[in-house]
DNA sequence: ATTTGTTTTTTGAGTAGTCAAAATGAATGT
DNA sequence: ACATTCATTTTGACTACTCAAAAAACAAAT
């Protein structure tokens, strides 16, 4: 069993958080879906993805798409642990900016050491959650994942606090940052309009911001600690 | 101009090494000691060198060898400025063995952006040199190499300090560790002896550490600077 | 100067990953 | 049921890199 190339671990990587993006985590992912996250055209990806059977870290049922076996998900899960604590120590040691260290990340996971990503962990405190919020898995592989309701599903007026980003556009980061809108952050949703597509939430120092439905779907919050 | 592929950045990269250990910098370097160095058979290497040549990186004489152009040149220092500032970087910030930080950065070098090994840059001060004394060149490509004696050629008695090691293996890394050989650390070569093949120097704590021709001749120092 | 030995190049082939475009399967609407 | 549409698979070809082994060039020595 030679060691997965960067391009098996995009492909599992990718696998996975389509899965993870699907209310029933088991369904199979279409392959002219996987193609277009990965950037290749359909045919590329089955090809691929019928090797990756092969080595029995998927399962592929043609013209239906395909769904990681245990093996495949084990190996997934520890590249999005490399991926995450990187993004982590990026942000955290070397100060880079939330928005930035994405793609960088992208690159290091395929070249930094187990030994090298443990020392990462061990330094920043054995991490729960990368700057946007998503679980670090465990280096067996393993993630606890939660489900938080989102801007658009959370109760109106009620204190939350940001946890989660589920979208990587550094656009999109850099105006969340604009608007002091990270994970950590409490909140307090004032009004949602259908029609206008707004919805308005009061932030850091009690300063209110409007963002579109669209954008509210991505930012996922839990309910503020009673604060002691 | 795509940027290179590690395969291209590592031929280049051998390539300025081998140049730099001979005595006459603008020599040709034979194809055997391109593939040995690169751990591929000679024709591949042939091969590629062609290819390099296309590019206009390298100068490739038929059955001679080969050697950098100016632009090959500049894009290899670029990538030892990018391992050597990993691997100082590894040792300093990361706390991880001189002995095996080598391999890490080999592959880091390949995917680090230039923005975060500037940014790396900052955090260590600029440094002139890595781990092993091997001067970093600065982010044009430019370096200032120094020339110093080594244990087997410097003046018999006099207070020298250690500047470079030019040797990567880990093992033996690992031996000049245990004897406290790093760079920076003073020492007084007190005998030499041919027929035995050993040198006797005084290290750290006064202490006596016997090394071989061999070993001695990969050690560097340079005069002690006069203290106060 | 011919032979011997070493290094280098050439040739042919293989692996990993990719695309373009044709062919096929599945799904949908009438 | 049939035609249209859309996704998927197949086919053939291409790039980058590699090796094994045959051929050629060079170097050195008798």
């Amino acid at each position: 069993m030679p060691l997965p190339s960067s391009t098996v671990e995009n492909y599992l990587k990718t696998i996975y958080k389509a899965q993870s993006a699907q209310r029933d985590r088991a369904r199979l992912v279409p392959m002219g879906h996987l193609a277009q996250a990965l950037g290749v055209v359909p045919g590329t990806a089955t090809t691929m993805v019928k090797a990756l059977a092969e080595s029995g870290l998927v399962d592929y049922e043609p013209y239906a798409g395909v769904r990681l076996t245990p093996s495949g998900e084990k190996l997934a899960a520890l590249v999005l642990r490399r991926h995450r604590l990187m993004e982590l120590f990026l942000v955290k040691v070397l100060g880079m900016s939330w928005a930035e260290v994405h793609d960088e990340a992208e690159r290091l996971e395929h070249a930094a050491s187990d030994k090298l990503i443990d020392r990462i962990d061990t330094m920043l405190g054995r991490p729960a959650t990368d700057p946007h919020g998503d679980p670090i898995p465990d280096s067996s592989g393993s993630v606890v994942t939660r489900d938080y309701p989102t801007l658009l599903t959370c109760p109106l007026g009620d204190r939350v606090v940001l946890t989660r980003v589920t979208d990587q556009d550094a656009t999109f980061l850099r105006f969340l940052e604009g608007n002091s809108l990270k994970p950590g952050q409490a909140l307090r949703v004032e009004t949602r309009d259908d029609a206008a597509d707004q919805v308005v939430v009061r932030g850091k120092s009690n300063r209110q911001i409007t963002i579109g439905m669209r954008a509210a779907a991505k930012l996922q919050v839990a309910p503020a600690k009673p604060e002691g």
